[in-house]
DNA sequence: ATCTTTTCCCGCCATG
DNA sequence: ATCATGGCGGGAAAAG
């Protein structure tokens, strides 16, 4: 039985996140060797819905898709000071209740922090809008630092694209990270961003772009990622303090040089745990995580469970 | 799970 | 004056 993902359109939609959500999971994927999701696409109402740009659009199918749905998905609202109807947050809270992953992409969190979902929970949604859900919400807790929260039941993304990134990240958690690869390929989008929406709030790209050495070196870093990589020897290699080649580094990823080595090296044990049978302690090694015990501890911090049981999951 | 050692990394500030 | 640099301290996190 695939996956149904039901997203919500709604007067005033902005097409370009309901277009996202449309083209990960609604699109056919012959090429691959899984069982690919049923989209759906909802409305509260049956009439058309005028979309920002100007164009309007029927939802085949009413609320209750939303409900059934395993997977439902509420796109950016263009009014987050308005009330969001009391039909639609209640099927959200039905299809939640059911056991479906609730997922907000943008403003689309308004949604579900006024469904009640994101009550003690971390949220994301867009850098303009972090502050009112904040003030709005106080028992929400807006993370304004993320692409995208995965709180097991509930997602939510940041900005637009950040929706990419999470819709990716679900394909990821279902199918595993080689087929989330191949649908980003197609898409030609990267498979997985680093660091925080911070880096694209202030900072235009070109000011902090890594230029020279630091390009080189973040080009070099993934073919090597088995070895020992201490921030000095990082430092030297690129002819820097210690404390400028930080900077440095912050500016160009978003991150520290210790975050964005431990996130490479958790995608490669991820793809040799999913390619190859090599034991967990050849993993470790490879990825450069070191002891197996190592690998561990930052697989279920980060995905939850123990490579074994990602192995298995991918694997058969 | 808990402890110890090591490494990281960010604010602060003098310097060029 | 502004700006990048890089040394230092020490709280935080990782590794063992």
């Amino acid at each position: 039985m695939p996956r149904k993902v039901a997203v919500l359109a709604y007067e005033g939609l902005s097409p370009f996140e309901l277009g996202i959500v449309v083209e990960v999971f609604g699109l056919a994927r012959p090429e691959l060797p899984v069982e690919w999701y049923d989209l759906v696409v909802c409305a509260e109402r049956a009439g058309p819905l005028s979309a920002v740009g100007g164009f309007t659009l029927t939802a085949a199918h009413g609320l209750e898709a939303l409900v059934t749905a395993d997977i439902a998905i509420v796109p950016g609202c263009t009014d987050v000071d308005a009330d969001p109807s009391p039909a639609v947050t209640a099927a959200l809270r039905a299809a939640h209740a059911r056991g479906a992953r609730v997922v907000s992409v943008c403003s689309g969190a308004f949604v579900l922090a006024a469904a009640g979902l994101l009550d003690g929970r971390e949220a994301a949604t867009h850098w303009r809008y972090a502050e009112r859900l904040a003030h709005r919400y106080p028992r929400v807790r807006v993370n304004r630092d993320v692409l995208y929260v995965d709180d097991g039941d509930v997602l939510t993304s940041a900005g637009s694209a950040a929706g990419i990134d999470l819709c990716l990240h679900l394909v990821r958690g279902d199918h595993g990270a080689g087929i989330a690869t191949a649908v980003a390929r197609r898409m030609v989008v990267a498979p997985h961003r680093e660091g925080g929406q911070a880096q694209f709030v202030e900072a235009p790209l070109p000011a902090t772009d890594p230029d020279g050495d630091l390009r080189a070196l973040l080009e070099a870093l993934p073919a090597e990622l088995a070895a020992p990589l201490p921030v000095a020897r990082l430092a030297a290699r690129v002819h820097m303090s210690e404390r400028t080649f930080l900077r440095r580094f912050a500016a160009a990823t978003g991150t520290s040089p210790a975050r964005w080595l431990l996130q490479q090296r958790l995608l490669r044990a991820r793809e040799l745990l999913e390619r190859t049978d090599l034991p967990v302690e050849r993993v470790a090694r490879e990825a450069g995580l070191g002891s197996p015990e190592n690998l561990r501890h930052h697989f279920r911090r980060s995905l939850g469970t123990s490579p074994q049981a990602y192995r298995r999951t991918f694997r058969d």
